[in-house]
DNA sequence: AGCCAAAATAATGTATACACTTTTGGGCGG
DNA sequence: CCGCCCAAAAGTGTATACATTATTTTGGCT
């Protein structure tokens, strides 16, 4: 992998994992002792870190971290929501062919099998999580809309994902959402199916905001206030005892 | 203006403006030698332009340029659509405080003043599009959330203000347009102010979209047949004699 | 002691040389 | 004539020196 990418994520999960306080002002040269390259590299991935909102930069000054809330994770499902309902109200208007309708049958089938037996082994989660994401991704991917793919996208670069962390830390928690989520990805796929946009878009947004609510159940579990929201999220995590992203 | 500014501004407005062809390959001392400067901030220019995909990156093999076609441009309207749309929706559910109301209220006066008397003079198409925006603007800010915020910027990089350019062809099409916004807009606050959240994603969402028939409108005077989605965006806008952005 | 200014320091912006990878083109053998 | 291979050319990746801009420190003055 080239230096670029390598500086690029390590720098980005440092950031996810609250290894920088807020606001810390990163030069070149720390960056550049710190991981051992030249600050051609370094320039670059800090480019792309701008992009994604993950540091701010201004022209002659360098940049800062941008610390990531609680709250910054919540609003960036909101939006994947909507895309993701509007991807399928796409769909549901333009009407799917043969070839995506299988693929999605195909993968709710592998979602129900999953449902039956919901175990918190590493196997099972990354099982689940294939399946889960092949059916949210082929409803995006196949709208052929390059904004919206891309808009999706740049948000997957925040840790949106939260569901993964949760079900590790609550059997009961996980048991529930795989198998209320199997329901709604048969919801969503019958509304495509059937055409109908607004039950596809109205469907596809809540179980999308699914997310949401394994927010909510982490701040129950940890028995926090509802200034929770203003909460670096990387500590939020941490009090279940995981990190938010691998180095 | 840094360097690396200026390279990037004008090879953004060369890309949409169709300079190149579509899958060009833009090689690093080509752009080095037409604007004379060296390969760093052409460098900064192209990760930029890369973050929103207006050229796409291999590693190792350069960039080459991606056409815009009509669809483009039409797919991020959508988007934009939906994202605006979900930004009023928040607006009206969570409810808008004395500052914003009247911001937004005087952004519908000042509309509607214009809309007494169309021109198709510059001052007045920059008028009715500051007001426009303030109105659009002042919505998504207020949601406060910086992933719908971010989502929307990087959109517009795309050349989603069509309205602007159609009018300056077509009064009667400006003046239905003008006069229609802005009874969309006042139905709009009126959604936000009684908190009719439902109302008032669905309002936006449609206003949003008149960029949509302007695309039509263009595809009509110009006489093109339902194959123009395809069309390279700069050829299209082209027909009315007018270029996508200034160099 | 406090404050302003100017110099020193440090950081980013830019240019360029070198290293490594990809592409190109020509020669050789089949 | 076609295909393969290797070398030359071109292009990107990286490091580093220099230029320009911000920040800090220091010294003198009030």
């Amino acid at each position: 992998m080239s230096q670029e990418q390598t500086v690029y994520s390590k720098l980005r999960s440092m950031i996810l994992n609250g290894d920088f306080d807020a606001g810390e002002r990163l030069t070149e040269k720390m960056v550049c002792d710190t991981l051992g390259v030249s600050r051609t590299p370094v320039r670059a991935a800090f480019l792309q870190l701008a992009a994604q909102n993950l540091v701010i930069g201004q022209s002659n000054r360098g940049y800062t971290v941008r610390g990531i809330t609680v709250d910054d994770v919540w609003g960036a499902n909101v939006v994947r929501s909507v895309l993701e309902g509007a991807a399928a109200g796409m769909l549901a208007r333009n009407g799917i062919d043969e070839a995506v309708r299988e693929t999605l049958e195909r993968s709710v089938e592998d979602y129900s099998q999953l449902a039956r037996h919901v175990e918190l082994s590493d196997g099972f989660l990354e099982a689940h999580s294939a399946a889960n994401r092949t059916f949210h991704d082929t409803i995006v991917a196949e709208t052929e809309n390059q904004s919206l793919l891309r808009s999706i996208e740049t948000l997957a670069y925040m840790p949106v994902q939260i569901n993964r962390v949760v079900f590790a830390s609550d059997r009961k928690f996980a048991t529930e959402t795989v198998q209320s989520g199997m329901a709604e990805h048969q919801n969503v796929l019958t509304a495509l199916l059937t055409g109908d946009a607004m039950a596809a878009e109205l469907l596809m947004r809540t179980h999308s905001q699914k997310a949401l609510r394994g927010i909510e159940h982490v701040k129950e579990v940890l028995g926090l206030g509802p200034e929770y929201r203003q909460m670096p999220f990387h500590k939020f995590i941490g009090g279940l005892g995981i990190s938010v992203v691998a180095a």
